[in-house]
DNA sequence: ATGAAAGCGCTAACAT
DNA sequence: ATGTTAGCGCTTTCAT
């Protein structure tokens, strides 16, 4: 293994001179930062990763905490990471991967061992057990995903409240009346993820000011449930026109019913799904949608981080504005009989 | 933050003495070690990671090389991820998530710098670019996928080839004689990724054995391009009765389609899908299929790994024998017209 | 069964 | 603009 010492050595110069040409934190005579560059490229130097930590006292790894549980949005997951990994390269930092598994313990392990220098957490609930200790800490970190006290986090995601007055909004435009929402599994309701209810909110209150009628049901993915669940709404309000859709695996089941039961898109029926731009325009019809900014949050989330890592962050909630795609799953409601 | 110093302070023994109840290098006395642990409780302490790893020269890190490209299988590169990190956990390890976007680079890097001890490589190419460099390496190393030439290397994949036979097998023995198979999108093929290469060969080899007639068609994802396909296979062989599919995003067109041209499944037609058991599980038809096996890939390269690691290892490659289950999609060829 | 002490490779004062 | 040097917190001989 090739150490600082031997590259000062063979550049004929001290090892602080090497490791200031390395840091730049001090100006090096031309001549010399030449010559250092070329015995670490000769001798194919790497710092020392441990050494490195140990000496300054921080580490170049963000702690990502992804969730443990892979039943939801796994791709958008993937995408986020991937995001926060390349992001978090080009400012010089390394990802190390935690599962949510090991739960608050994990915060305190990565925390109290100097192993990285600032987390991400995502998937982040309402009253998250992990939030105590974040506040109690003075590691920089940031969420993906909205807490229900932000109070001193750094919090990033979509806005999604904004997201379901977006959808009302487009529908309304269009001329619909009645719609119907089609939402998570129960299951993520009663976890209180808060985007659900936040999206709902964000439709319910938009509808109000417009003037339309609205009915929620969650639903689980999968045919057989999205056949009650949308028995269920055409009994009770045959008038509706409009769906939004916010469960990846409820888009593709919704529009084969519709299609069985002769209702046509967008002729008889609009849908508007809250998901990936690559669902949307990979399903069987090309969704119009607001699309999940996966990437972008991600690299956000790095950015804050690194903000706070220079001292130059905030505490603060970054909200990211929706955007609606016009596609060619909604349309103008059909003319009332 | 807690040092070793100070809890050996607080304990009334030496810095060695704390560090060797750590490890467990050398036996302590139980009062010893009691009072020693009693005061790594009571100060809350973490060994510092950085000190640990220039110490003693091991980072406890196991490096995991993500492929960029989001396109393909993603939910089964995101368990296998997860997988990887949870069995690394139980190892002790931590898992650094590096993707493929810096390529060999990364690679020197992570050896380089001592950052991690050793790695595995995802998504693995017949002729990868990062493989001279393992081999030029004393890092252990496990890729998932298998390479052209594995000499040198450790390699665990499903077994693709028996895979492919076993969908053969299936078909056969519930009569059908002529089949066809869709495939992954041209692009994989051209990859030379390997592992649709070889269950082509596993199903071509089988269907030769047992007489059967075997066409095979590469397939974009979506459902213009599973149309396009479909057609095409019933226009040259209108005597096909079973289908082998391996394409997340071909499964569900292929049935919609299927559908609607009124050819039930599995009376008129069969259908074995090579997906994620997720997959199979939630499509609008429980589909017989092979499953990926996401974890199991996950944990055995952790474990081939650990086993390096700690010096009881062997280049080997392990490949998981298939398992086909039986659902709802496959039945009976239908009696010859 | 325990201690003392020498590094591991680097950073960052403190010098000049 | 460069060199000298004192640690960073731990592991691991070498002693006893």
């Amino acid at each position: 293994m090739v150490t600082l010492a031997e590259v000062a050595q063979h550049a004929g110069v001290s090892a602080s001179t090497v490791s200031y040409v390395l840091s730049g934190k001090r100006s090096i005579s031309v001549g010399t930062r030449q010559r250092v560059e070329r015995s670490i490229q000769e001798l194919g130097y790497h710092p020392n990763a441990g050494a490195r930590a140990l000496a300054s006292n921080r580490s170049n790894i963000i702690a990502l905490m992804v969730p443990l549980r892979t039943d939801m949005y796994v791709p958008v997951m993937m995408e986020i990471a991937i995001a926060v990994a390349t992001t978090a390269r080009t400012h010089g930092y390394d990802v190390l991967l935690l599962t949510g598994e090991e739960g608050p313990d994990a915060v305190r392990r990565v925390t109290g061992s100097g192993l990285a220098d600032a987390m991400i957490l995502m998937d982040v609930e309402l009253d998250d057990e992990r939030l105590p200790l974040l506040r109690g800490t003075d590691q920089p970190s940031v969420l993906i995903g909205l807490p229900a006290d932000t109070s001193g986090l750094t919090c990033v995601d979509l806005d999604f409240g904004a997201t379901g007055a977006l959808c009302a909004e487009h529908l309304a435009r269009f001329g619909h009346r009645d719609i119907a929402v089609i939402g998570e599994a129960p299951a993520v309701y009663e976890r209180h993820t808060g985007f659900a209810e936040r999206t709902l909110d964000g439709l319910r209150s938009r509808s109000r000011e417009l003037g339309l009628r609205m009915l929620h049901r969650p639903c689980e993915g999968g045919y057989d449930a999205m056949a009650v669940t949308l028995a269920r709404i055409f009994d009770e309000r045959p008038s509706i026109t409009g769906f939004v859709v916010q469960n990846e695996s409820a888009v593709e089941p919704l529009l084969a019913l519709l299609r069985q039961q002769g209702r046509a898109v967008p002729e008889d029926v609009s849908v508007v799904a809250i998901c990936p731009d690559q669902v949307a325009t990979q399903a069987s019809l090309r969704l119009t949608s607001v699309a999940i900014p996966a990437q972008e949050m991600g690299r956000h989330a790095v950015e804050q981080l690194v903000a706070k890592l220079e001292g130059r962050g905030s505490d603060d909630v970054v909200l990211i504005a929706p955007e609606l795609t016009i596609r060619a799953s909604s349309g103008p409601a059909p003319a009332t009989s």
